[in-house]
DNA sequence: CGCCGACTTGACACCAATCAAGATAAGTGG
DNA sequence: CCACTTATCTTGATTGGTGTCAAGTCGGCG
């Protein structure tokens, strides 16, 4: 997911010359760029030019969609169309051959998602919530990219950013147990607005517990077992069960952070 | 790794049409391809003319390592070189913060790395054994990518080819036990005729206990253990510490897909 | 032949998956 | 506004997997 993206998408640069302006890797969550640009407000520096932008989101349509649950693309099907999230939040699924499912990630607005591989998708593609995301139609796309070098490489850099986000991942499941992946899940939800009321410190979780417990590798028991133990330390408080107030970031940070799988 | 690559590197489409010849996703491992082309004999379909491959690599350096343990880059240095590996194998490695290493990937012939992120690398690369390295500028792989669509688009090919992979991982490491992981370790490794004897089912491990632990998320011991159950299964044989004998590839396999993270 | 590094294993404590059942919240109709 | 239904969240007890530490064994190389 790009919760956990190591740095910016628009901050990504191919080249050791560029538009390397951001400084340190953080663990910054990404605004809202379509390719790098805020679509609405081309706030920032904008990686490709309005015209660039315009010609991309010609072909594309704009979904929108008023409840979770929908399924934009299933594993197998014949990959037609590359996803832009404008608004909302989007889960990633892959299910092992025993059937039991994994999410790959999660996808908010600037992330793009349905790349295929030999012509078909390899995983699904959820709503979690009330979403709005546009759909490019991949022909035009393949045209655009072969034409014009620079939206080319935009893609390119969005996807080298998608793969940066998945070893962030691998680093997390290699190393980490629940608790503290539940703790980079917390912290990395905290730079959503969106999800995150910085004056009260509270925090909405967007998914339910089965999500959660299959985004971080483990059993719903466990996930829950993890919110317990953060809450006995008094790192957070849930005060409902989509809601939790967080009450020591740092201490978040350093669990995260420390050397054994768990330690009480 | 690409050990673990889902499918073959030069079967990847980015549309619905073109070269995707390959069929069915399967678990391949890519032959030798650079950048989809194999270098000596162009021996299947040419993603890249032959005139494009020598401008590529006219620019570039062949290293040649006779050791293990060479580092190629670290973390943090400016990013100016794209490596792609002829021989040999290189393990891409990430600390953590609490230090604890984890080996994201190794890659093998075929393989590039070497992305940079803000013009750094954001992990490190060092020989696992003997080793032949190209090694590509990077201001002149940008140049090229702009100036020849063809050429970034069979880079981009190749970084989607390097996600998949690592999504691979996170499916394994977000629900496999170690003994699982390693039946999965060994049955890529089995793909790559350099290390696996098929006369006699002979597999000689290219790396040490440490390295296996820290690729496989676990700590030398439960790598240990996980031979020790395999072995007691009937499903190996340690001949030596680096040479295990293959004994039934369809166990191994049924034990990678079973559903519980272990069950005896 | 003997040293050294790498592989291998034992005992202990802890974490995580299973199974099933109870508690809480949200949505619905009277 | 209240009772009901339903979905979701939450929790004990048991079994087995995994990290830790330290000690033992094997193989290769001089």
């Amino acid at each position: 997911m790009n919760l956990i993206t190591p740095k910016s998408g628009a901050n990504v640069d191919i080249g050791t010359h560029g538009c390397n302006r951001a400084g340190k890797p953080s663990l910054e969550i990404r605004a809202r760029p379509l390719l790098g640009v805020n679509i609405e407000s081309a706030g920032t520096q904008n990686l490709l030019s309005s015209e660039e932008q315009d010609r991309l989101l010609h072909d594309a349509t704009l979904l929108t969609y008023r409840r979770g649950g929908n399924t934009l693309f299933t594993e197998g099907q014949t990959a037609n169309f590359l996803f832009v999230v404008d608004q909302g939040i989007i889960r990633i699924n892959r299910y092992a051959e025993n059937g039991r499912r994994q999410i790959l990630a999660f996808r908010v607005a600037g992330d793009l998602f349905g790349l295929p591989e030999n012509g078909q998708y390899v995983d699904s593609a959820e709503t979690v919530g009330p979403a709005k995301i546009y759909r490019i139609p991949w022909h035009r796309m393949q045209l655009a990219m072969l034409a014009e070098p620079q939206i080319q490489l935009h893609l390119f850099i969005k996807v080298v950013d998608d793969f940066r986000q998945a070893e962030h991942r691998i680093m997390i499941l290699g190393q980490q147990n629940t608790c503290q992946r539940l703790a980079s899940f917390i912290l990395d939800l905290r730079r959503i607005p969106e999800f995150f009321d910085e004056e009260r410190s509270l925090l909405k979780l967007p998914v339910n517990r089965f999500d959660l417990a299959d985004y971080l590798g483990a059993v719903p028991k466990s996930s829950e077992r993890a919110f317990a133990r953060l809450e006995s330390q008094s790192l957070l408080r849930r005060v409902t069960a989509r809601t939790i107030e967080i009450l020591d970031i740092s201490g978040l940070q350093r669990l995260q952070h420390e050397r054994w799988r768990d330690h009480r």
